[in-house]
Formats: C-alpha cells, structure tokens, sequence
DNA sequence: ATCCTCCCCTAC
DNA sequence: TAAGGTAGGGGAGGAT
C-alpha cells in the first residue's frame, strides 16, 4: 500500500492502517518464501513497533501469533492499556519500551527523526500534549518508507525515570547476559542512536567499523605471517600438485622459468573490490551490477537536524585543504580543489547521505563511484547503486583461504593488509621452472576456485612495479611489467597511483605543474627533495622512473599499540568523559595483552570541535571540524598496567581543560614498545629439562593465536585476555594456527599443512608437556607475578647447568625452535651453558648432514637475534656461526649461507 | 651530527 | 542517519 498523499493531523489512524497493510504485505512474503523470515521482520519492524489499541491492527495475543508464526523469538509486552509493543529483539531494545510509560507533555522535541519507533513515540508525547505540535508526515515512494516530523519546541531535556526491576515486562521475556542493564535509562535526549556516553558504545561502535575491522585483521595476517614463517620447516609439498596443475593448462607457454634469471620477480596479489566480492559470493543475482558496501541502505532522505549546517562545516574543510597546499607550495590561487564533499547537498535531500562507501563493483566503478566517497555523491552518479551490508565474517574467511593458499608454495610474503601481499617469486618460480603467466593463472585460478572471489595479480622486478602491474591488471586479469616495458610503462602513470603519494603529495606536485611519472622526471633530485623533504624527495625521484630500493619484509615487528574513536563522542558532563576514558585505556590494557607488549610512551588524542564549526555535525555523529589534539608522557619503565594507563590518560585529559562537550573524537597510542616475554625472568633451555621432572600439571594457557580469534571474532562480549576454557585444551596446534578461524564455527577442512613430522609416543608426552610449559611461560607478565612463584623460580641465579646432561638431540627438531624462542624472549642475558647446548646441537646436525635445517636454525637464530638488538645477544649468534661454519668446513669443505637481516 | 617530540601523511 | 581505525614512515625544529 503506497501513500503518497501528504497526511492531515489524523495521519495516525490512517498510519495504523498502513502498519496493518505492511504486516499483510509480509505475510504475503512469508507464504511466498522469499528470504528469510528474521530479516524481513528485522526490517519491517526495524526492531521496534509500537501498535496503538483501536486502530485495525492485531492484538497483543494476536500479534504474537503472528511473529511466532513465521520463525525467530519474537516476544510481544502488554504494556499498558493504551497500546502494545512487539519487537523482535529482546533485551536492548526493551529498554525503550519504558518510554511509553513515562510520556510527559514538556517533552516533546524540536525535531524527530520518524522511524518507526519513534513515530509512534513522539506521537505518544503528542497525544499527551497539550502544546498539540504541528506535524508532516513525508512518504518516500523509492524506499516506501514513512516518516513523520514533529514541529514543536522543545521544553526541557528527557529525563527517563528508572523502572525497578519486576517492574514493566512479562516474565518469559528473553534476557540475554546484559539483562542487569534492562532497567538503566536509556532515552538520552530522545536520541535514537548511542553516544559514546552508552555503557557498551565501543564494542557497538567496533562491531560495525569497516576501518577497524580492516585494521585489526591486516594486523592478524602480518602475525600470521610471522607465525608461519617461524614455524615453517620451508618445505612445500603443495608446489608438486601446483606444477602439475600448471603443466595442465592447454595454452601453456613453452618457455620456461622467468623471463629474467638473475633478477628478482615480485608478485603483488590484490583481490578485486574485496568487500563487495565477498558478499556477492550468495549473490550471483547482482553479480554485472553496480553495487556498493555500505552502512546505508538506499537513497531515502534523512531528516534535518537542527543546527546542523553542511555548507559552513564544508567550507572549513575546503578552506583548511586550501590553506595547506597554498603553505606548501607557495602557491596561493589558481588551482582548484576537489574533496568528496563537494557533491554533498543537505541532509533533507536524497543525494544528501554521508554514509561511507567501503567497496564497489566494477560497474559502479565505471560511473564514477570510488572507494571511501558518500552516499550521495555516489548515488547521483549512479542512481541505480545497489548497496549490500558488511559481512566481516566473510572477510575473516577469504582472507584465510587467499593467505593459506599462496602460503603452501611459498612464505617470502609480506602481508600488505587481509586482502593484499607481496610475493617474492623468484625462488618460487626457478624451482618449479614455469613462466609468470602461467603462474599466475593457476594461482588465480586457485584462488578464485577456493574463495568464490576474484583477483588480480601483477609481477615486476620489484614491489613498485609489481604493485603497478596489478593495478594494470585489474578487474580479474594478472600483468608482468618487464624489465623491456618499464621506461615506457612508467610515462604515462599518474603520480597520485604511486604508493605513498596521496593527496597532500598529488596536490602539491600538481600545483607544480606535474601529473604523470614522465613528466615529473624533468625534475632533478635536488629539487625535489627541496619540496618533499630528503627521503621523501628521493624515493619520489626513484619511484617515477619505476625503481624500488625497499626489499620486501617477511617479518614485522609491532612498534605501537593504540584504539580510538572519533564517533559518536557526545559527553555531557566530565564523568561521562572520565568514564570513556576508562572504557577506552580498558580496550588498548587488553590489545597491549594480546600483543604481549608494554609500553612507555602513551598518547591521548584528541578531537575538539573547531571555534567556527557548527555544534551539530554534517555527518551524523561524526567528528565534524576539528581542532586536533596530541598530548604524550613518558613513564619510567615500560608497563601494560591498566591502572596507571587510566591514570596518565585522565590526568593529560584534564590538562587540557577542554569542555567535554566540544569533544569529538579521542585515541590512546601506546608506543615505545618492549616484548612483554623480555621481562621474564629464568632461561628456558635449562628450565626446561629440570622442570620437565620436577612439574607434573604446568600452566595451561591458550596459544597466542587465540588472543586473536578472539579480538577478531569479537561479536558483543568484551573479552578478557588470558581466559582459560577448558575446551581449549584439546586444541590441536594446527587448528590453532589459523589466526582467525581457529576457534569456531567456521569448520574448514583445513587444507594446509605441512606434513607432520612422525612423533614418536614418548616423544609426544614431552611435545605435550614443552609445549604447555613454553605457553605457561609466555602468560603476561601481570598475571605472573600474582601467582605463587613457581618452584624454578626460586633458584634462578643457581638454576644453572643442566644436570643430567640430556642434550637437545632427543627434542623433535621444531621442538628445538620453539625453545629458542623461548629462550630468546627471556629477557636474560645468554647463559654460555645455553649457548654451548645449541652449539652442540648444531655440530651434530651438521655431521650427520641435516644441513636445511642447520640452515633454518642458523638463519632462525640470527634473525630473531638482530631483532633484539641487544648486545648481549650479538656475540650468541657471532659464536654459534663461527662454530657451525668451522663444523661445515670440516665436513663438506665449504660454508653454509647465511643471510643477512 | 644525532636524537627526541610532535606533528603530518599515507595505506588498507 | 551512521558506525571517520590504526600502524608506520618521515619532516620540522629544538635538545643534546
């Protein structure tokens, strides 16, 4: 039923028969099998609907048939006489029902968003008032939705009566683990959305973040990485089935090996449009059609906010871009300017939506419509825009398959983020003597295949032109830039797609008369370094004659830890900031956990409303223009400790003296970095064999990997850090490798693995119990420390040489590994007993010619070592290469390779 | 010269 | 409505 006739004051009546024909239409949907029942209410109802007794709508009995009817929990409340409520989300939304009960005249707003929730309550406070506000009622035919916006003036601010607790629902209502929060009051400013003053506001706020989300999992996979790489045995048994799949291939090249032997090849893998492609995986009814990620479900015009003024706060933005480029070029007009407010009208209109785009297709692409632009902007050049909903979870799962895959050939990846890496291909690409092509086919092949998604690969003799070639490659195509095609290739490329030149870059060098790479290339070194700076100046120079001094990274090292939010911050007194604050330190205390870090430096960010910016934002609880603020102490000593970070954090805040109600955006970093496994205390080789007799039931912990599933898949629960659920002791370490999916409800078949090394029975009673002591080693350590100390512990300085002299040789050799590791992040200096034992070790893997894996060890050894930059550690490594060189010359007459790091 | 601190910029 | 996070590199300018 459409109404696009404008409503008299009686709209209600004629609203109630609306709702009516909306619940008729959804039944009709139901008996036709359309989709899913719980999405259809979830979107009919938009959680909430409030149904007035006397109009043609069902009974409160009724009406709880009919959602049980159709699937899902759906619970009805008899509130009150007057009316009746049903929702189909328990809990959180119940809170609001109190609002029926506590309607008082005075009020009502100036201004009310109408959804239907609040339709229907603003129309409560309307019948109650005496004031009679004017009303309109606006039906959008595009969306069919309806909207409702009261005129009146507001006369003081909701202040929500608490409920006891028995007090306003029926027993059998679903109460979920927040329950004891049922009764808080929850009707701030006749506000529909959260504020960060909101108990649960930041674990809200991150569930629906695309930027945190692709932060947090680009994290995941550089440990992953990390992970594997230190675990690896580097044998890939998968490249057999790759080759063979490769030889398969009907058109493939007959010449072998990579066009060029002696130079380097670099694979930059990149999937297309990833969010958009993971979610269209089900859908193949919009695949070829313009379609967009994003918060917004369509074009419906939002309704104005008062004091909302888009044209002022999108005039400072301007200005403040203007001002900077003109300081730092020099050049003070003539040049124009365009940032992605410019097509944005008011909020009122229906290109007016400030919702982000996350991902588009292709085809949306094609008319205009980038990553990161509005709503609005998008949807005047697009009109037909589809937009689909974020699906974090199917991002986490891709991006395993994409990593898992690329990692059974090789591990020389550096992960770029959860959908892009870096591949050195060249020792990949000799051993199994195939062409880049037909490489890449089988890979993307592969991938598309597992993941349901396409890629696009691109290959060069370095990361700038392999990151080039993909960007040439896509949608869905692969590009070998070589070494002939260079020169020419890099002439027409525009400065604004070389990595690390955004807009402030493009910008000013285009104020300077300069787009493309060939023409910045007039330009000398000197200059340019003149108006970017030395480093920057010079890898620009480089970069547009397509080189790339910078070596791909394997391994990375965190050097901050920090959480912020510039959403949603609307505090109306200290306490709610203060409290925030708290939340806040509280989120980075348990990131620091999950990294294992402590740190010395912390960093309150601050954004505070601009003096000439509008009180309310452009963007719906956006941050608007603001006046940046960062404010950092450094401590003493390193800590992880959430008292003292809550404690530095609030005393920088209250420094500043700002108004907390100008705040709009805040961020704790935590920099200055130290492993928190340097602060323990005992050397774990020698430990080891003591405590292995001496420690019947060690600490169980979970693996590190854990601490990621668990951040990554958070849902709503925060989690504290070092659980220990009982279940996850049977966890095997190859499900626990995957940092994302270990735990849970995604059950792939896990497709990598490297072939597990035959273990014998015994040897696997002291895998178990090393492997549970190392983990126990690694409990931060806080937690430690408030435990009884541990019986090794007491002899620490006397816990000296091995006894019963056992040697390392009974170990499983990646045994070995990890016990170097643990004792690398002792945070002791060296015991030469502990050096001699690897030695030793070693000599004997050399003389019965387990050289790949002394080169492992080795180059193992002498990586994690540089790492620690410490002194201490250096002559270690000095020591153990002289020894195993020595040991190589004696038996093969020749030394063994080490790398450099 | 080199380091430290406070920014700005970029990337995903 | 809307969910504008997070990490790293590097420049400017002052302290050592």
């Amino acid at each position: 039923m459409r109404r696009d006739e404008k409503f008299s004051d009686n709209g209600f009546e004629a609203w109630g028969g609306y709702m009516q024909a909306k619940i008729t239409k959804l039944e009709e949907q139901f008996s036709s099998g359309i989709g899913k029942a719980d999405n259809r209410l979830t979107n009919i109802f938009n959680g909430i609907s409030i149904y007035v007794n006397g109009f043609t709508i069902p009974s409160a009995d009724e009406l709880k048939e009919l959602m049980a009817k159709h699937g899902g929990v759906y619970h009805t409340y008899q509130r009150s006489d007057d009316f009746v409520i049903a929702s189909n989300l328990p809990d959180t939304k119940v809170k609001n029902m109190s609002l029926a009960r506590v309607v008082k005249p005075e009020w009502i707003t100036a201004s009310i968003t109408a959804n239907r929730l609040l339709d229907y309550k603003d129309y409560l406070l309307y019948r109650n008032s005496k004031t009679q506000p004017k009303l309109n009622f606006t039906h959008t035919s595009r969306t069919d939705s309806f909207n409702v916006h009261v005129n009146c003036e507001r006369k003081e601010s909701v202040k929500v009566k608490e409920t006891s607790p028995s007090d306003g629902y029926q027993k059998g209502v679903a109460r979920d683990n927040h329950s004891n929060t049922l009764n808080e009051p929850e009707f701030q400013k006749n506000q529909p959305t959260k504020t960060a003053a909101d108990p649960n506001f930041i674990s809200e706020f991150y569930n629906n973040s695309r930027l945190h989300h692709i932060s947090q999992l680009g994290a995941c996979f550089k440990q992953y990485v990390n992970d594997l790489r230190d675990e690896s045995n580097f044998e890939f048994p998968a490249r057999n089935d790759l080759k063979s799949r490769i030889l398969a291939i009907d058109s493939v090249t007959n010449h072998s090996s990579a066009a060029c032997n002696h130079l380097k090849t670099i694979m930059h893998i990149d999937m297309d449009c990833f969010f958009v492609s993971v979610g269209l995986r089900n859908k193949p009814e919009l695949r070829g059609k313009p379609v967009a990620v994003t918060h917004s479900k369509g074009g419906q015009p939002r309704t104005k906010r008062p004091g909302v003024d888009r044209a002022t706060e999108f005039n400072l933005y301007k200005q403040k871009q203007f001002n900077k480029i003109s300081k730092a070029t020099g050049i003070a007009e003539g040049f124009e300017l365009k940032t992605r407010v410019d097509n944005i009208t008011d909020e009122d209109d229906k290109f007016g939506s400030m919702s982000e785009i996350a991902s588009c297709s292709y085809e949306a692409r094609a008319k205009g419509v980038k990553n990161g632009m509005f709503m609005g902007e998008a949807l005047k050049l697009c009109p037909d825009l589809l937009t689909i909903q974020y699906d974090f979870e199917g991002y986490k799962e891709v991006a395993y398959t994409l990593y898992n895959t690329i990692s059974q050939y090789t591990l020389d990846i550096e992960a770029v983020s959860c959908d892009e890496m870096y591949v050195d291909c060249t020792e990949l690409l000799k051993t199994l003597n195939v062409s880049v092509h037909d490489f890449a086919f089988a890979l993307r092949e592969e991938i598309k295949n597992k993941t349901g998604c396409p890629c696009s690969t691109g290959f060069g003799g370095n990361r700038l032109q392999a990151r080039l070639a993909t960007k040439q490659a896509k949608p869905d195509g692969q590009f070998f830039l070589t070494p002939d095609l260079v020169d020419e290739f890099m002439f027409n490329i525009n400065l604004r797609d070389l990595p690390g030149v955004g807009r402030q870059i493009s910008q000013k060098l285009e104020s300077l008369g300069h787009v493309t790479c060939g023409s910045l290339q007039i330009l000398s070194l000197a200059s340019l370094q003149n108006h970017l700076g030395n480093k920057t100046g010079s890898q620009l120079y480089d970069q547009c004659r397509g080189c790339d001094a910078h070596p791909l990274t394997f391994h990375t090292v965190r050097k901050s830890v920090s959480a912020e939010v510039n959403y949603g911050i609307r505090f109306e007194n200290n306490e709610q900031c203060e409290e925030f604050l708290k939340q806040l330190s509280a989120e980075v205390h348990s990131r620091m956990l999950q990294f294992k870090v402590m740190g010395k430096c912390i960093t309150l960010k601050l954004l505070v409303r601009a003096k000439d910016a509008p009180v309310e934002t452009a963007k719906f609880m956006g941050h608007g223009f603001c006046d940046p603020i960062n404010k950092s102490t450094t401590l003493q000593n390193a800590t992880n400790d959430i008292n003292i970070i809550t404690k530095e954090v609030i005393a920088i805040c209250k420094k500043q003296n700002i108004d907390p109600k100008e705040l709009r955006g805040i961020g704790i970093q935590i920099t200055k970095l130290d492993s928190i496994s340097n602060k323990q205390v005992s050397g774990p080789i020698s430990k080891f064999f003591k405590s292995k007799a001496i420690r019947p039931e060690p600490q169980q912990n979970k693996p590190e990997s854990f601490d990621n599933v668990q951040n990554v898949l958070r849902t709503d629960q925060r989690t504290n850090t070092i659980p220990s659920t009982p279940k996850k002791n049977k966890v095997t370490q190859s499900e626990s490798k995957s940092p994302i999916l270990g735990t849970s409800k995604y059950n792939l078949p896990k497709k990598r693995g490297r072939p597990s090394k035959s273990v014998k029975p015994e040897v696997s009673t002291s895998k178990n119990v090393m492997t549970k002591f190392l983990q126990g080693e690694s409990v931060s350590h806080d937690i430690c420390v408030k435990k009884e100390p541990v019986k090794e512990n007491v002899p620490k300085e006397t816990c000296t040489k091995i006894e019963p002299k056992p040697g390392l040789l009974n170990l499983p050799w990646e045994k070995v590994r990890e016990l170097l590791r643990a004792w690398f992040d002792s945070g002791q200096t060296p015991k030469p007993w502990d050096v001699d034992l690897i030695v030793e070790y070693l000599r004997e893997m050399v003389t019965s010619k387990n050289i790949d894996k002394v080169y492992i060890l080795v180059n193992f050894i002498k990586r994690k070592i540089t790492e620690m930059k410490n002194d201490n550690w250096n002559h270690v490594v000095n020591c153990v290469v002289e020894e195993v060189q020595n040991a190589m010359l004696a038996v093969y007459g020749k030394k063994l390779l080490i790398n450099d790091f």
